[in-house]
DNA sequence: AGAGGCGAATTTTTT
DNA sequence: ATTCGCCTCT
C-alpha cells in the first residue's frame, strides 16, 4: 500500500479516518486511488475489521473495480469488505429484515420493465386511458415519488392535476399489488430499509454498529433516498467519507440532487473538506478547456484543475457539412491514429444522444474500422431470456404475478386472454396472487407443471434447472419446431444463458436460486466477457462517465443538440448540460476533437444549428480550427452491390464468417448472426463480402 | 394469434 | 426518418 505515492491532499484524505470527511475530487484527480488506499489503510494500519467497513458506489462496475483493486492491495481479506451498490446494500438489509415489513423470505425483485407491466395492468383494471396518460410517465412519477421517500398516502397532498390524480390512484394499487405478489421494485431496495430504520431504532443501531466506517462514492449523484440511507447508517459514529464532484453531476433528471454534496458541511458538524485539484489524466490544454466551460456555472464549489502534464495538442475543431461528412471526418482521423500505431481501445467517439451513433456506425462499417457501441443491446432484455428468467422467478416466488403472466401461455398452451382476465380479477378481488387462485382447467395443468419444477429446484444446480425448464415447459420444443432461423438464434441465446449460469457456478460454487436471481436482478447486463476486443468505443457522454481515453471525438457540438434543448431550457438544465460537457472533455487524456455539422436531419427534417455555445466558452488558443473540403461523396458504391433487399431470417454467406442469418435491418445496416465462433455482426447492406443464399 | 396500417413520439440510464 | 405501440383484419 503506497501512501507515499499520493500527493499531500490525497494523503490527507486517506489519513483522516475519523469523523465526517468530504473529498471534492475533480475529474482525473485519483479519486478511486484515494478510496482504495483509504480502505487499505484502515485495515492494515488502523487494524480495522474489514467487515466493519461499508463502501457504496452507484454501479456494479464501479463496485467491482474497487473490490478488484482492494484485493490487489490486501489480498483475499478484501473479500470480506462490504463494497456494493446502494441497491445491493439495501437488498442485504432486506434479506435480513424482510419479516418486519410482512414480506416472505422468497420475495423477488421486479425490474423496470416488470414495473411498467404492472402499471399498465393496473391502468387497464381501473379503466385509465393509456393514451391520455402515458403509463411510462405514471411509472416514473411513482418511482420519483418513492425516491423522494413519499408513500402513496404522502403523495395525496401533492395531487394538483388530472395527471397526478391518476398517478395517485395507480400508486396506491401498485404498492398493494407488489406486496401481494411478495415482490419489490428497485426503489424499494432503498425505501424499505429506510422504513425499517425509522420504525425500529434498535435495528438501525445494530447496522450503525456493524458499519463503523462508511464511504460513499459519487456523492453528487445521490437522490433523497440514497442520501438518507447514507445519513442513517453513519449517524452514530459519523465516520463517513463521501467523495464526489458536483461538476460531474449529470443525473438530476433521475432524481439525483447534487446539493447533497454542496450541503455536506451543513449536514455534518466539524466536517473536513479536502479538495483534489491536481489532475493526472489530461493535458493542460484539455484541462483549460474543461475549466473554461465549467466556470460559467453558478452553483458550484470553486475548484480549478491543474496538472504538471505537458500542454499537449490543441483541440481540433471541425465544422462539417452534414452528419455524414462529420462521421467521415472522424473516420479519417481515426485511420490516421491507427496508422500511427495507436490502439483502437484508446479511441472513443462520444455523443449527446443515442441516435447520433447511427451515422457513425455506418461510416465505420464502410471504412472497416472495428467498433463497439456501448449500452445498446441488453442480453437480459431478449424475449426468450426474459421468459426463462420469469420461469426461474416464478419457481422461487410463486406469488410473482408479473412473472406468472409472462409465462402462463409461453409457449402456447391454450390459456387465452379471457382466462387470464378472469384469474386476474379473481386475484385482485381476493387480494391474493394469481397462482393461489388457480384451481381448474388448463391453468391448473400449468400450476402442476410449476409445482413439479419446484420440486426439481431442490436438488439441481441452476444450470441443470435451466435445462429442465427448457425441456419441461416446452420452450425448447417450441423454438425447434418453428424451424425458423429466428428460432435458432433464440435457442442459441438460451444456450448462451446456460453458459452464463455455468460460469457463475464455477466462480461462486454451488449457489441457490435466490443468489442467482438476486445477481441477475441487480446486474443490468452480462459481463462483456469478450475481453481483448481492441475496438473503437462509441457511446453517450453519460455512459462515458468514469472512463478515460487517450483520444476522444465529441460529435454533434451544436446548439439544440448539445446543449440539448428539446423541451424547456431553464438555467438549471443548461448548467447540467454544461456539466455534461465538462465530463465529456475530461474523458480525454491526450487529444480531443470537437465536431459539428452545418446541417443534419433531425426527426427526418433538415435542421441547421449554430455551433455549441460551449465551444465559444473555451479560450481561443486551445482550439485549432480544421477547415477541409467536405466529403460530399456519393461514391459509397465501393464494395457495395446496390439494390439488394433483405428480410428478417434471410440466409446469407460471408466469405470470412461463413453462413449466417439476418436478424435485424435498419436503413443501411443489416445485423447478421453467424455461426459459432463469429456470432452477431453488423454489415453494410449489399456489401460484396456477403451474398444471399436461398 | 400474426400481419399490416396508422398515429404519436422521438435526452440522458442504473439499479 | 424511424420506431413503437395499438388497433383491426384475416
Amino acid at each position: 500500500m503506497d501512501i507515499d505515492v499520493l500527493n499531500e491532499k490525497q494523503k490527507e484524505a486517506v489519513l483522516k479516518t475519523e469523523g465526517p470527511l468530504l473529498v471534492l475530487a475533480g475529474a482525473g484527480s485519483g479519486k478511486t486511488k484515494v478510496l482504495t488506499t483509504r480502505i487499505a489503510y484502515l485495515i492494515r494500519e488502523k487494524k480495522v475489521d474489514p467487515s466493519s467497513i461499508l463502501a457504496i458506489t452507484f454501479t456494479n462496475k464501479a463496485a467491482k473495480e474497487m473490490k478488484y483493486r482492494i484485493i490487489g492491495m490486501l489480498g483475499p481479506i478484501g473479500y470480506s469488505i462490504m463494497i456494493c451498490t446502494f441497491h445491493s446494500f439495501g437488498l442485504s438489509i432486506l434479506k435480513e429484515q424482510y419479516a418486519l415489513l410482512g414480506y416472505k423470505e422468497n420475495f423477488t425483485i421486479l425490474d423496470s420493465d416488470d414495473t411498467l407491466t404492472v402499471v399498465k395492468k393496473i391502468m387497464k383494471e381501473m379503466n385509465i386511458d393509456s393514451k391520455m396518460y402515458n403509463p411510462k410517465a405514471i411509472r416514473n412519477a411513482i418511482s420519483s415519488a418513492k425516491n423522494e421517500l413519499m408513500t402513496a398516502l404522502d403523495y395525496e397532498k401533492y395531487v394538483n392535476s388530472d395527471f397526478s390524480e391518476k398517478v395517485l390512484k395507480v400508486f396506491k394499487l401498485y404498492e398493494q399489488k407488489l406486496f401481494h405478489n411478495n415482490s419489490i421494485d428497485f426503489d424499494d431496495l432503498l425505501v424499505l430499509p429506510i422504513t425499517i430504520f425509522r420504525k425500529h431504532p434498535d435495528i438501525l443501531k445494530a447496522y450503525q454498529e456493524r458499519y463503523f466506517y462508511v464511504l460513499i462514492d459519487e456523492y453528487q449523484d445521490t437522490n433523497e433516498a440514497q442520501y438518507l440511507l447514507s445519513k442513517f447508517i453513519s449517524a452514530k459514529y459519523k465516520n463517513i467519507c463521501v467523495v464526489g464532484d458536483e461538476s460531474q453531476a449529470i443525473y438530476s433528471w433521475r432524481g439525483a440532487n447534487y446539493r447533497n454534496i454542496l450541503n455536506f458541511e451543513k449536514d455534518y458538524d466539524n466536517a473536513e473538506v479536502i479538495l483534489l485539484e491536481e489532475n493526472y489524466r489530461s493535458t493542460q490544454t484539455i484541462l483549460n478547456a474543461a475549466n473554461d466551460v465549467i466556470k460559467n456555472n453558478t452553483e458550484r464549489k470553486e475548484k480549478n484543475l491543474w496538472t504538471t502534464n505537458e500542454e499537449g495538442l490543441k483541440i481540433n475543431y471541425h465544422r462539417a457539412y452534414d452528419e455524414m461528412d462529420e462521421a467521415y471526418y472522424v473516420a479519417r482521423e481515426i485511420k490516421k491514429l491507427l496508422e500511427e500505431g495507436i490502439s483502437k481501445s484508446e479511441i472513443a467517439v462520444l455523443y449527446r444522444t443515442n441516435a447520433q451513433s447511427r451515422m457513425m456506425e455506418e461510416v465505420l462499417l464502410r471504412e472497416n474500422i472495428p467498433y463497439k457501441v456501448v449500452g445498446s443491446v441488453y442480453f437480459y432484455n431478449r424475449k426468450e431470456i426474459k421468459d426463462l428468467i420469469s420461469y426461474l422467478k416464478l419457481l422461487y416466488n410463486e406469488y410473482d404475478d408479473t412473472s406468472l403472466l409472462r409465462v402462463i401461455n409461453t409457449p402456447k398452451r391454450g390459456i387465452g386472454l379471457k382466462t387470464i382476465a378472469d384469474l386476474s380479477l379473481k386475484a385482485t378481488h381476493e387480494q391474493k396472487s394469481i397462482y393461489e387462485v388457480i384451481d381448474h382447467g388448463k391453468e391448473l395443468q400449468f400450476k402442476n407443471l410449476i409445482e413439479s419444477l419446484k420440486k426439481e429446484t431442490e436438488h439441481l444446480s441452476i444450470t441443470e434447472l435451466v435445462e429442465v425448464i427448457l425441456e419441461k415447459t416446452g420452450m425448447r420444443k417450441e423454438y425447434e419446431s418453428e424451424k425458423s432461423l429466428e428460432g435458432e438464434v433464440r435457442l442459441e441465446n438460451l444456450e448462451e444463458f446456460k453458459s452464463i449460469t455455468k460460469t457463475f457456478e464455477q466462480e461462486h460454487g454451488i449457489i441457490s436460486l435466490r443468489e442467482f436471481l438476486d445477481e441477475i436482478s441487480l446486474v443490468s447486463d452480462i459481463e462483456e466477457h469478450k475481453a481483448n476486443d481492441d475496438v473503437v468505443t462509441l457511446m453517450t457522454i453519460h455512459s462515458a462517465k468514469g472512463l478515460e481515453f487517450e483520444n476522444v471525438f465529441l460529435i454533434g457540438m451544436e446548439e439544440n443538440l448539445f446543449p440539448h434543448t428539446k423541451y424547456e431550457c431553464g438555467k438549471s438544465e443548461l448548467e447540467e448540460e454544461r456539466r455534461l460537457c465538462y465530463v465529456a472533455i475530461t474523458r480525454a487524456k491526450k487529444h480531443l476533437w470537437f465536431l459539428n455539422a452545418k446541417k443534419r436531419l433531425v426527426y427526418g427534417m433538415d435542421a441547421s444549428n449554430p455551433p455549441s455555445r460551449f465551444i465559444r466558452e473555451i479560450r481561443e488558443d486551445c482550439l485549432l480550427k480544421d477547415e477541409i473540403e467536405p466529403i460530399v461523396s456519393k461514391d459509397f458504391s465501393l464494395n457495395i452491390d446496390e439494390n439488394i433487399s433483405y428480410s428478417l431470417g434471410d440466409k446469407v454467406f460471408h466469405e470470412q464468417y461463413g453462413s449466417g442469418v439476418v436478424i435485424d435491418i435498419n436503413s443501411s445496416i443489416v445485423t447478421i448472426a453467424f455461426e459459432y465462433p463469429y456470432g452477431v455482426k453488423k454489415m453494410i447492406k449489399g456489401h460484396k463480402s456477403i451474398r444471399k443464399v436461398s
